[in-house]
DNA sequence: AGACAGGGGAGTG
DNA sequence: CACTCCCCTGTC
């Protein structure tokens, strides 16, 4: 078992605030799939113990080399958004494969975790490989360019998503959306409006969890009720207003303001 | 048992 | 904008 010393990081935040789905949690050890990667993971207090996996893959996973004090101060604005910080103090932003970031939130239409959940596992059975880790069984995501087999990504019950999906394996390559992370916000996020059931909130969720456009702010019911409720007044707003709000209000590190408030919000239920 | 909602998107007016 | 449908699953 290998260790590294962490700060300012709390693990179970930053893999259960909703952001990745195929992890579960076995005697005390988080069992993180993620392509073709199958880790266990513990922390305890500023420590984690992990097998399967490098440091190096660690840090870049879990951005453990981002000035997190800095980003909290930046996004400090008011009070609402400190006591929501500090009772999640710790939760950060996963660095995402962008296909399989992709793919998940292509599946989160109309849904809800549990079932996107099941979704991922079922795609990752049906077109991927078995792989185990101290008695843990999984599966390796699939790659780009795999997902073309209408009737087993049917199997997979994304019921009317599966003709996305078929549409978005064919129409993006991995080298292209790789690429998305030197481009602008702006760029990238048409470049992904332009993939078949891929709108505002499916893209700013890929922008934030994989392209490393931390100013994104997707937009959805819960942060819309945390939005409303804390910042207009309870007043009904468009999907539209918030997001333009919530990233000029919070700035460069909007979408880490966004997953504070949703996991929060979701916690309240 | 049947209605309903669940972390949206696309098409229409 | 506001409205409807999209297919599936779990829940009451």
């Amino acid at each position: 078992m290998n260790s590294l010393s962490v700060k300012d990081f709390r693990l179970d935040y930053t893999l259960e605030c909703g952001q990745i789905f195929r992890y579960d949690k076995v005697d005390g050890y988080y069992f993180v799939s993620h392509r073709d990667s199958l880790f266990k993971i513990k922390q305890i207090g500023n420590k984690l113990y992990y097998k399967n996996t490098s440091k190096k893959f660690l840090k870049s996973f879990f951005r453990l080399d981002e000035d997190y004090k800095k980003i909290i101060k930046n996004i400090s604005k008011d009070n609402h958004i400190k006591r929501t910080i500090k009772s999640l103090y710790g939760l950060r932003i996963i660095k995402q494969d962008p296909w399989e970031c992709l793919i998940s939130y292509l599946c989160s239409s109309n849904s809800n975790i549990p079932k996107i959940k099941k979704n991922l596992n079922l795609i990752s059975k049906c077109f991927g490989k078995r792989i185990t880790l101290d008695g843990f069984e999984s599966y390796t995501f699939p790659n780009p360019g795999e997902l073309s087999h209408s009737k087993k990504l049917w199997s997979c019950k994304v019921g009317y998503r599966a003709d996305f999906i078929k549409k978005v394996n064919r129409s993006i390559n991995y080298s292209e959306l790789r690429s998305l992370r030197k481009k602008s916000y702006g760029i990238a996020k048409n470049r992904l409006l332009q993939l078949p059931g891929v709108g505002e909130k499916v893209a700013d969720c890929v922008l934030l969890f994989s392209l490393d456009k931390s100013n994104a702010f997707p937009v959805d019911v819960w942060i819309k009720r945390a939005m409303q409720e804390l910042y207009f007044k309870n007043k009904n707003v468009s999907n539209k207003e918030i997001r333009e709000f919530g990233q000029s209000y919070f700035g460069e590190y909007a979408g880490y303001a966004n997953q504070f408030l949703f996991y929060n919000r979701r916690l309240l239920k």
